[in-house]
DNA sequence: TTATATATTTAAGCATGCTTAAAGATATAT
DNA sequence: ATATATCTTTAAGCATGCTTAAATATATAA
């Protein structure tokens, strides 16, 4: 391929795929910020082109080749957050949009150097995997959004969703970082947010903002 | 603007007026390798969009802002290679490609920090001068193409063609480096090769190859 | 100076990746 | 089950950046 669009279609698919078991064009445009008509367009040329397996009317399959394209694309782009964060010193609200453009012009050769340069990390800034050379992505074993959390739980902050806008800068903004430990306070039952104990505070969070926010428990002593 | 296409052709011309003092379509084809017939559409194009002064079957001239233009993504191009070579160790004649695409993927503010982080160096792997944020560029004062020297003369490598098609590997070859010193035995007018010493091994360049290499001068002891 | 070669532009055409508007298919609610 | 809402596709159109072929301008040589 060669293809910036056809690669973010990839990518946005893939990860759809892997977060919500399956995606469908009214829902790629909108990821995409593009019509629907645009998308069934360039379904057929991804079809053609033996990366997605496109049937009208249906959910969206990603071919065996369209896949490994999808993991290599999430390989690179975590690469690149991985250097800007750690190496230039990015924050983790910007590596997103950065990495974004430069995934689309490296080579694989110069991915791997990348690679070995940072040392071989295995999640970029926001705590999501980097899949290895072969496409073999470790999956972390019992993370969960805050929301699946019950009250008392304590955890710590495993991942935050990199692709919802404005989101990382507000979650920086009440002191969310990996590795933060946080407890459950409360549970609103009618509008899903959760009293959450960071830093000492208390504070309330939404469940959309708690939704994108992943962790992992914490057995308690 | 934000276009691949555009940012390869205001590089070209002006780093062609910079070497031979101006530009002409049918030599820009040649560059890019693509057809005259392109580049008088891109000519307007680039005009309407004030970066060109175009005029029918004249030389193409930057404006001002076509100018500024250019020498960023020089800069752009430059401190990448500087990376690739420096700090991931890619060798000098892959860096050109890979920046190649790297430079249209890359805000300002990334740019800045690289360079900060490489500590502002001021040319590239392959000599060439890196412009700074002002578009400043150091002119090296005395620099000639080895074609340029007499006879017993000894001279210090200090840039080489990036631009010419496997000229860097056949030049890494006979042991062409940067701050490498050679000496000219003997100048053969017929075919304008040069005899020149290196390593302690005479060898004989075409007056093509020794136009691509830039020395300094040594003054005899 | 005129013929010829070379360079440049114009014209028509094509794939890409979008758009909006309209038509058709599917899903949801009553 | 049927009406309605939503989703998806089709159709027509547009800018971009190329192509080749033909027309025109400029440069070079005799």
């Amino acid at each position: 391929m060669n293809n910036i669009s056809q690669e973010n279609y990839l990518t946005a698919i893939y990860r759809n795929i892997d977060e919500v078991g399956e995606i469908k064009p009214n829902l790629l445009a909108a990821k995409l910020a593009i019509s629907n008509a645009a998308v069934t367009d360039m379904l057929r040329k991804l079809s053609r082109d033996g990366f997605v397996d496109y049937q009208k009317y249906k959910s969206i399959k990603l071919t065996h080749e369209g896949e490994s394209y999808a993991k290599n694309m999430l390989r690179r782009h975590r690469i690149w957050e991985v250097f800007l964060h750690q190496t230039l010193g990015m924050t983790w609200d910007k590596v997103h949009e950065e990495a974004e453009k430069l995934e689309h012009s490296s080579s694989d050769d110069l991915i791997n150097l990348l690679d070995e340069f940072l040392e071989y990390p295995e999640v970029d800034p926001h705590g999501y995997p980097i899949p290895d050379k072969n496409g073999k992505i470790k999956k972390s074993k019992s993370v969960v959004a805050i929301t699946e959390l019950g009250e008392n739980d304590s955890a710590k902050v495993v991942m935050v969703n990199d692709d919802v806008k404005n989101f990382l800068s507000y979650a920086t903004k009440i002191g969310i970082t990996l590795g933060k430990e946080i407890k459950i306070k409360d549970r609103l039952e009618y509008d899903g947010s959760v009293l959450i104990l960071i830093d000492k505070k208390e504070i309330n969070l939404s469940s959309k903002i708690a939704s994108n926010i992943f962790v992992e428990k914490i057995k308690p002593a």
